[in-house]
DNA sequence: GGAGTTACTGAACGCCGTTCAGTATATTTG
DNA sequence: CAAATATACTGAACGGCGTTCAGTAACTCC
């Protein structure tokens, strides 16, 4: 029956014309500034036809996230693909950094934005999300069996450097180096050398 | 002339009745959940008054920061004693880190909310902040005076300590830990793990 | 062509932060 | 003391928000 898939597709036409909308609204200007309305006038609707397509708002920032993780892990792909595992590893690093500093608005909602998170919903809310930590992780763990870093621990090992690469990104985003007193340029500088540093020291 | 003593004395308890029924408020339910309107009910005026004594509701988010910070910094006071730099290095850690944990949307509203942030302004808007940052900057400097740690730059060994710290606690808080598919608990194990393990490193 | 389905609208609901004309109380002045 | 002024406070109103839903118009099917 060619019209019921005519009806699918333009359904799925509409859920991207909605969420392109939304991406390029969240990124210019922010989640909690972008408003339904403005999304439904951008696209030339109402407000109440975007509920036809997404449950509530939250349901656009999954989506988007979905695919701003997305494009994080083709970030990697493209320049995390060493074969040594520790290049890689500096690369991941880097690559995650370079990332949350040039898309800050999508670094947001991906990793700083109080969102339920939900459970673990099977129909793989965080698919992406989960396939990015595997990057990590996976390029840690040849890292450990190879001996060529001081961790033991898998899980300990990816929180810490995770942690460092999310807590350098974040507080720069979210002005809280101002107490370091540096010019602006001066704080990435530092950034990097931070990983730099740290990576150093985890090596054997 | 003791009337407008008074006065001053009413406008300040005043102040103090607001701040308080707004920081518990900020506390139990978040500062995003916490509305102008709830908070002039729980005091018993009406929401236009609060205005009389705060200039927006950003303005009651900076006292309550300002506290909350000098809080951390008591806490670092009274948990961040030791003689010893390198050890009170690890005391800082773990204390910052506890506090995290414990006070969790205290901890959001500190370094995690997008806030202005202002300019530096003179008048010390972040001045708690500043003397938290401080304190740890001191005793990274002592450390590195005496070679007790394999970092040479003192802003970058202040941005890796802290930001390692923060990304623990700001990843946690934010529930981004779920990828790691680990029980509750053991998540709280794995981040002081993740502490020892960097310290560990970076000692001489 | 008429019945039934689907896609969409936009007004309305109950929130929000914030403002401000109006009122009641307290203080100063004559 | 009374009148005039200053102070403290109220609560309705403004324009915004996310979300819902009765109503309408267009399309599909018999």
């Amino acid at each position: 029956m060619g019209i019921s898939d005519r009806k699918e597709r333009e359904k799925q036409e509409m859920r991207r014309l909605i969420i392109e909308a939304a991406m390029r609204m969240f990124v210019d200007e922010g989640y909690e500034k972008t408003s339904i309305r403005a999304i439904a006038e951008k696209i030339e609707y109402s407000p109440g036809t975007i509920y036809l397509y997404y449950k509530d708002k939250d349901e656009l920032l999954y989506e988007v996230q979905r695919e701003a993780f997305g494009e994080l892990l083709k970030a990697f792909q493209e320049n995390a693909v060493s074969k040594d595992p520790w290049k890689r590893l500096t690369q991941v690093m880097h690559t995650y950094v370079e990332f949350g500093l040039t898309h800050p608005d999508l670094y947001d909602l991906m990793f700083i934005i109080r969102s339920p998170m939900k459970t673990a919903d099977e129909k793989g809310g965080w698919t992406n999300g989960d396939a990015c930590f595997d990057y990590l992780n996976h390029t840690i763990q040849e890292c450990i069996e190879r001996q060529l870093i001081r961790y033991k621990d898998n899980r300990v090992a990816s929180l810490s450097v995770w942690s460092l690469g999310h807590g350098l990104v974040s507080l720069e985003v979210r002005c809280r180096f101002k107490v370091l007193e540096v010019a602006e340029g001066e704080v990435a500088r530092i950034i990097k050398a931070s990983i730099d540093e740290h990576l150093k020291l985890m090596k054997t």
